[in-house]
RNA sequence: GCCAGGGUAGCUCAGCGGUAGAGCAGGGGACUCAUAAGCCCUUGGUCGGGAGUUCGAUUCUCCCCCCUGGCACCA
């Protein structure tokens, strides 16, 4: 059995609409799990949901629900967004999930049992109205509490905390060893500079029962749930436990089950945003270290996007809807905007008029309108049959190939892209070097307008496999329009020569319909 | 405040000792297979400000200004 190349989302928490930040997250990891595949690895693509919590409760209080229907209807909602987006994903987690439960309840009794954890009192800053503790900066400068907080008294309360701080010296050694182990690498130096600076301190990872309902239970102590990240982040082990997972069992202290369906643990890579690196890059890391598990190989952390230059906020209306967006221009021109318009890393801006650009003059002017010149010449001048094959391109196309692959392999998506685009644009200018409406009119040059033919054909047959894990239904357009068998998503179909002469190809058919000057 | 990274053409950015480059946007042209697309040419910049080192600085040093991110519970 092959370990699969794993590869998860952060979950999302169910306190209201999928945005762009999730839709983005989501795309990236797919395009890298269909690269994944493509390139002939087998994948394990996990995303979910978190559905436990003080604010998950509180909503279905609101509305008179149990939580767990609450989290079901919301779960119904994301599920058809994550349909919408086209995921490949391999399994949907929910922290509700029973199977997830267990084994968080496995791995809490085992850290329990070998000393992990110990059980401690807090005082504090307690407001009944909210339902939280306070801290320091909630405090008014002269020491009173705003009015938003209703009644604050001080507090004892007992929890249990995990211990972090005889971690810290080997999570350092740990991440100067692997540079590989944070990326982008300012996100690095990030938490190395936090790892050198200040003391880990413990982490609390419960809360009172009658405080917090709604959550998983620990084990040891029944007046309690556990807090936050024993549920959440162990979402990425409990699934492939749950499936099986020899490593992931072993680690629990059990034996897999003969003929487990999967080994995928380690993760390959945490897709992450920016705000929840500590958690994925310290606690995670520690969390496992103390059970015992490998540790992932690559927390892979992106930015946020902004729109028209301001944060997006639902409250002064900076929104992006991704499902208007679909809706409006396709969801592979989506799937194209994002992952062209910004990198793993940085933080990016999406604007309506970005949109349209690279809509207009990368997809319909470069890629589609490239296939549909082609397709009509080879209808026009050969009645749609390919002729004798002929690699005058060749060597630029297996160059492209070769980046993009390269691009996709290093989780740069963007340049992938850009790769696959010096194709489209070679080929773009091929014609106008070569001419072949001229070449047409000329009886004598017809086998240099049979082989001019041929290589556009190639190009965009090969292009369609280079797009694919962005633009899998684009793709798939593509090799129809070209009526060529196999499959765009497998890369070997882009080796050069692939055309069969003599093969009949469709009628073209836009890719991208232009959408010039859509009035808002 | 502390730490890190930046401020280069309208926009996004590359360059990092020898008086500046790309893509897009803007302008012009020849063509016509094509979604009036593609191709060719082209207008734009005292390279944040000041001082210094140097024969010479966008590129090195120092100071200042401004921006962004991080400094533990939001994709």
């Amino acid at each position: 059995m092959d370990k699969r190349f794993y590869i998860t989302t952060a979950i999302d928490y169910v306190n209201g609409a999928p945005h762009l930040g999730h839709a983005y997250e989501k795309v990236v990891a797919d395009v890298l799990a269909r690269a994944r595949r493509s390139l002939g690895q087998p994948v394990f693509f996990l995303t979910g949901l978190d559905e436990h919590g003080q604010k998950v409760q509180q909503a279905a209080q609101e509305l008179g629900q149990s939580p767990q229907t609450y989290c079901d209807g919301l779960a119904v909602q994301w599920g058809e967004f994550v349909r919408t987006l086209g995921l490949s994903h391999d399994d949907f987690v929910r922290t509700t999930d029973e199977r997830h439960r267990k084994i968080v309840a496995t791995l809490l009794d085992r850290l329990h049992a070998t000393g992990h954890f110990y059980k401690s009192a807090y005082r504090g800053f307690y407001s009944v109205k909210e339902e939280t503790f306070l801290t320091e900066k909630d405090r008014n400068p002269d020491g009173t509490w705003d009015p938003q907080w209703g009644v604050v008294q001080e507090l004892v309360e007992e929890n249990w905390y995990f211990r972090l701080g005889e971690h810290q010296a080997w999570l350092i050694d740990h991440i100067e060893k692997h540079p590989e182990f944070v990326q982008p690498a300012h996100r690095r130096n990030e938490v190395l500079g936090f790892l050198r600076s200040q003391k880990l301190e413990d982490l609390c990872i419960s809360r009172p029962a009658s405080r917090l309902s709604w959550g998983i239970p620990l084990p040891f102590d029944p007046g309690y749930v556990t807090y936050v990240w024993f549920d959440a982040l162990v979402n990425y082990f409990s699934i492939p436990a749950a499936l099986g997972d020899p490593t992931a069992v072993a680690a629990l202290g059990g034996t897999a089950p003969a003929g487990s369906r999967l080994s995928a643990w380690p993760a390959d890579i945490h897709l992450i945003g920016k705000d929840i690196l500590k958690f994925h890059a310290v606690y995670w890391p520690i969390m496992l270290h103390a059970l015992g598990a490998p540790l992932p190989k690559t927390i892979l952390v992106h930015g946020w996007w902004q729109k028209d230059g301001a944060k997006l906020s639902k409250s002064t209306g900076n929104v992006v809807d991704p499902l208007a967006i679909i809706g409006e221009w396709g969801l592979d021109a989506f799937r194209y905007y994002v992952v062209r318009e910004l990198g793993i890393g940085p933080d990016g801006n999406w604007t309506d008029e970005g949109f349209r650009v690279r809509y207009n003059s990368e997809l319909a002017n470069g890629l589609g309108n490239l296939l549909n010149r082609a397709v009509n010449m080879l209808n026009k001048y050969r009645a749609g049959v390919v002729p004798a094959a002929d690699g005058t391109l060749a060597v630029e196309a297996n160059a492209a190939t070769e980046k993009t692959q390269s691009c996709y392999l290093a989780n740069d998506p963007q340049g992938a892209l850009i790769a696959a685009w010096e194709l489209v644009n070679r080929a773009n200018l091929f014609v106008e070097e070569t001419k072949p409406f001229h070449l047409a009119k000329d009886p004598n040059q017809s086998a240099r307008l049979d082989s001019v033919l041929y290589n556009l054909v190639e190009c965009c047959r090969i292009l369609a496999v280079l797009v694919q894990p962005v633009m899998p239904a684009t793709a798939d357009k593509i090799f129809a329009q070209l009526k060529v068998c196999g499959e765009p998503s497998d890369w070997r179909q882009s080796i050069w020569g692939g055309l069969a002469p003599g093969h009949q190809v469709g009628a073209p058919i836009p890719l991208f319909p232009r959408k010039d000057l859509v009035p808002k």
